[in-house]
DNA sequence: CTGCATCCAGATAGATACTG
DNA sequence: CAGTATCTATCTGGATGCAG
C-alpha cells in the first residue's frame, strides 16, 4: 500500500494536495499530538467553547446573556470556559465598574478568525450528519447480526491474498 | 464596540456571511449543542480520533501500523477509537482471515471528506499558535502582576464609560 | 496480531452555597 | 450580576492480563 498506486488516478486535485500534507505528518504524529493542532482541538473540542464562540460571534455579550443563550451550562463552567478562552486570546473581557457590576465578553480578532475554519466543520457536520446517523444504525444492526447483508459489506476477500505477502 | 465601527471597512465579505449564520444560531444554541455539530466535535475533539484520521489519510493501515505511528496510544484506546470511528462511518474495517489475523482500517469517503474541514482547522492552528502562546504568556503575566486576591485588574477603564450607551 | 475485560488514577463537569 | 469554593458523580484514558 504505497502512497501512490490507486490514489493518483483520482481526479481530485485539492484533495491530493491535502493528502500530501497529512502524509508528511504521519511520520511525526506524536509531534502533532503535542503541538498546535492539539492545542486548538482541545480548546475547541471541549463541551462549551465552541458554543460560547458562536454566542459571541454576533457581538459582545454579558455573562448572563451568554448564560441565557446556553441554558444547560452552569455558572462554574461558563466562568471557567470564558477564562480559558481569554487566556488563549480568543475573547476579551471587560469589567464595567457599575453596580451591580457587569462584565462584557467579546471576540478578539483571533477568536473571530477561528470562526472561519469552525464554520467549515459546522458545514460539513450539517451536510453529513444524516450519513453519520445512518452509519450508526447500520453499525448497530450489523453488530446485532453477524454476517448481516449490508449495502456495501463484502469488499473483503478479493484483494486479500495478493496483499498478504508482507507478513 | 458594536459590529461596525472599525470592522466594516475590512473587505471580508464571506466573513460577514459567516457571521450571519452564527447570529441565527444564537437563538437556538441549545439545539446546536444537541445536534450534528456537537456530534462531530465530540468525535473529532477527543484525544485520538483526529490523529487516527490523519494516520489513515494516506492509505489503509493495519492496527499495529497505526499504533506505531501514534506511540503514546494504548491498545485499549486505539481499539475503542477505531470502533467509534467505524460506528460513525468514518473508517472501514476489514478483517483478513490470515494467521495470525490482521485487520486493515481505511477511510471511507465520509471520513476522507472530513479531512478537508479538518485541514482548515489545522491550517488555522499552524498560523495562529504563536499568537495563542503569546496571549497565554500575556495572560499569565497579567494575572501574576498583583498579589491581591480580590483585585481583578481593571485594565481597560478608558473606553468603558464611552461604550456604555448600548445597554 | 488483534481485541476485550478488569481495575484504577486523574480529569471533567454538575449542584449547591456563599461573597462583593 | 458575576464569580468563587467545595463536594461529588461521571467520564476518560492508561496498565495489565487474557483470548481468539
Amino acid at each position: 500500500m504505497g502512497q501512490g498506486d490507486s490514489e493518483e488516478t483520482t481526479p481530485r486535485s485539492g484533495q491530493a494536495e491535502l493528502a500530501r500534507r497529512f502524509v508528511e505528518w504521519r511520520s511525526s504524529l506524536s509531534a502533532i499530538a503535542a503541538c498546535p493542532v492539539r492545542d486548538v482541538l482541545d480548546r475547541v473540542g471541549d463541551k462549551w467553547s465552541m458554543l460560547i464562540l458562536i454566542a459571541l460571534a454576533a457581538g459582545p455579550c454579558r455573562f448572563s446573556a451568554v448564560a441565557r443563550m446556553i441554558p444547560d451550562i452552569s455558572k462554574r463552567m461558563l466562568t471557567q470556559t470564558f477564562r480559558d478562552l481569554e487566556r488563549d486570546g480568543l475573547i476579551a473581557r471587560t469589567v464595567f465598574p457599575t453596580k451591580p457590576p457587569s462584565v462584557e465578553y467579546r471576540l478578539t480578532p483571533l477568536g473571530s478568525a477561528l470562526l472561519d475554519p469552525l464554520a467549515h466543520l459546522v458545514g460539513w457536520a450539517e451536510q453529513n450528519h444524516a450519513a453519520i446517523q445512518e452509519a450508526r444504525r447500520r453499525f448497530e444492526a450489523g453488530s446485532a447480526r453477524d454476517g448481516a447483508p449490508d449495502a456495501f459489506a463484502p469488499r473483503s476477500s478479493v484483494e486479500i491474498s495478493a496483499d498478504r505477502g508482507r507478513a
